[in-house]
DNA sequence: GATGAATGAGTGTTCATTCAT
DNA sequence: AATGAATGAACACTCATTCAT
């Protein structure tokens, strides 16, 4: 990508005697961060949180050890950094479906983005898991998980006043069981992919939808 | 390897009661595995599955590192024992609340679960994050999975006949959602505790067989 | 020296095929843990505390990285286990000269431990330098010191009573003092080996006995 | 390499008034390395030489990274100009006690100094510890210290032949002794400040004093 | 049947140093 | 003249695993 760094792990004969490519590159921060940060998406879900060490993340970005540990202070950050780009994200998808206010037209949005970055799934639920024993973390975790069900339940409440959505569970609720349904998806999704294949979270999605609509005139 | 080792967890009579054999007590394999799962439950229920070292789990349980060793053939095989532990006491609640086919009461006595053996969730979270690296692991993970599903759609099923449960949505699918929608739950419990309070947990549940119930004669 | 070790250090290929050696050995465990003392102070003498890593104490004793930590919990326990060895040698040396209660005796004797294992005063050197940043570790140093000084003060008081020893500086001040020059020897020791060759100390030792001995009849 | 670095420290007019040169105001090569050097004091006197990383040592000064390696060709540059700065000072001490020749003088001027610059000892111990793995750095400090015990031999010698000093013991023996007596308490200050308050250190000065002086006309 | 000594690969992290800019 | 990106070796430490006893 950067032809100042002209693909670094391509060269094969694995040694690089000690003084290769020293000194001040052109490179930008920013960039190189953003390059380090996919890497870091990359390997944690495949390998998990816990299996995704510097030196791996380090050898998918094409880097040395010692660029990570330079970019992100330490582990703990570089996870931070991966979570806050993720959420960030998947913020924007959020809020740019808010306006509007089409439930179904946000969650088949949100699908197509869980279709086409796949690895955001698996690395946020890793996070997720990760996040219990490290509370700084946890914390984060926790504000953003606010701030989204915020903008669900605004964006419910709005679908109530329409009379889109059922108005006997108080809007809030809601948003918790959309918000747990969804991460009971993000959850089984690693673990049975068959089970989550296009057709059949169209299929989920419709009965969500439908559980939380108001019934038709002569409901059953 | 040892024969003594073959499915350990299966035997329902959990005692183990000496078999009346004279002289030497015996090594009470099976009681001694069952004090190292506790423990391993224990320690990982704390310092995640990444955390769990055998050493830890060894400590915990007052045994020697060797020990832990000498009766699963290897982490694995002790993460696998875990498991099938925990879905065993699982599977022998949902068991006991089919014949009911109250869902409400079923839904509230695993609730009762949750609450008193809190470690069972925190334990099940870090197991199903760790499964998609280890596939022998996932495809059990999967197998108990499905059996759980399934016992709810029968159980649904017959909620659908007696006309307590929605007609509109097919009972396997309404499986799922309710399925997703506890795991969800158990995904935000260890982040949020505060947020899943017996009162406020309550009111989830209530609003989730709402969605999942007929409306009443005039539904808005 | 250990048959059951054979000689590890010796073997040449170097790569040791990974499944080399595991399992339980014969050894004592005091007796291996002594050999991996001596190697660390081999190696702080050597190479400082600072240079001296674990791994270079493993490879000195002809053992495995591994091992050093299997032996001591981590690198400041070795560090304290080295001073206390150490220390105990030299309480001993004091202990034994103290009922001749012959400064001048003792002084030699010191002396002579001192050229027998003259890796002890740069090692104690060393310690001390790094004692100033590890607290619990100066904590011992001093309580140590506290003690020789204490010690050498009882000699020199029966060396007073004896009319041996001046009586017009306090015994515990002339402890102080010799413990002093004998500290200010050990720092400029290794510095400067060959001012420390044994004639030269002799005449220290004695230049520094007539400073607390007695003025002769008629003094100059 | 930089001409600009030979003799860095023996400049006496200290402020370098830039010389009157128009234009670009320059570097101030000195001014800045001076900032270093004092940076780099500050921290060996906080972490040990060690513990005294370049990297800290430019943050302390609130230099970049690279600043320390341009104004010193390496580690042990920067480590030898500290010593020869605070030789430096050290010397100017004893070479302004000597005309006075009082022992007494020099020895409490040198205790006001101990006391303002307090990690002056700190670090001169810690330099000293490491010196005996750096030769070259070694041979300056035993250049130093020889010239200080000469200092200190002229001083005795004349107070021998005005009676003030003992005559028993030769002077340069005497200044062995002396220097061994300094040497020892800065080697147990770091680890026990609260035996050298100004107070005590009066005391031991005075033992110190009496011990060199010649006997009273009818000593005991 | 059980132990625990020993291994060696792997971890996160720090660091002096280099050098294109 | 000065910077700071990048390196790669080294560090202390942890771990699952092996196996002689």
């Amino acid at each position: 990508m950067q032809d100042a760094h002209s693909e670094p792990t391509r060269d094969t004969n694995g040694k690089t005697k000690s003084t290769a490519r020293r000194g001040r590159p052109v490179g930008d921060h920013k960039a190189k961060q953003a390059v380090l940060l996919k890497a870091a998406i990359a390997v944690i879900a495949k390998e998990g949180y816990a299996g995704a060490s510097l030196r791996k993340v380090a050898k998918q970005a094409g880097y040395t050890t010692g660029a990570v540990t330079y970019y992100f202070a330490n582990k703990e950050a570089m996870i931070t950094a991966v979570a806050e780009n993720l959420f960030d994200e998947f913020h924007a998808l959020l809020e740019a479906g808010r306006e509007h206010a089409d439930l179904k037209a946000i969650l088949e949005q949100w699908l197509e983005w869980t279709r086409t970055e796949d690895d955001a799934w698996l690395v946020l639920f890793q996070l997720l898991a990760h996040a219990r024993h490290e509370p700084a973390f946890a914390n984060i975790l926790q504000q953003r998980y606010a701030g989204f069900r915020q903008i669900f339940t605004s964006i419910l409440e709005s679908g109530q006043s329409q009379g889109r959505i059922r108005r006997d569970i108080p809007a809030d609720l809601l948003a918790d069981q959309i918000s747990a349904i969804s991460d009971g998806w993000m959850m089984m999704f690693p673990l049975e992919p068959e089970r989550f294949e296009p057709h059949r979270v169209q299929t989920l999605l419709d009965a969500a939808i439908t559980m939380i609509s108001p019934y038709p005139a002569s409901g059953d």
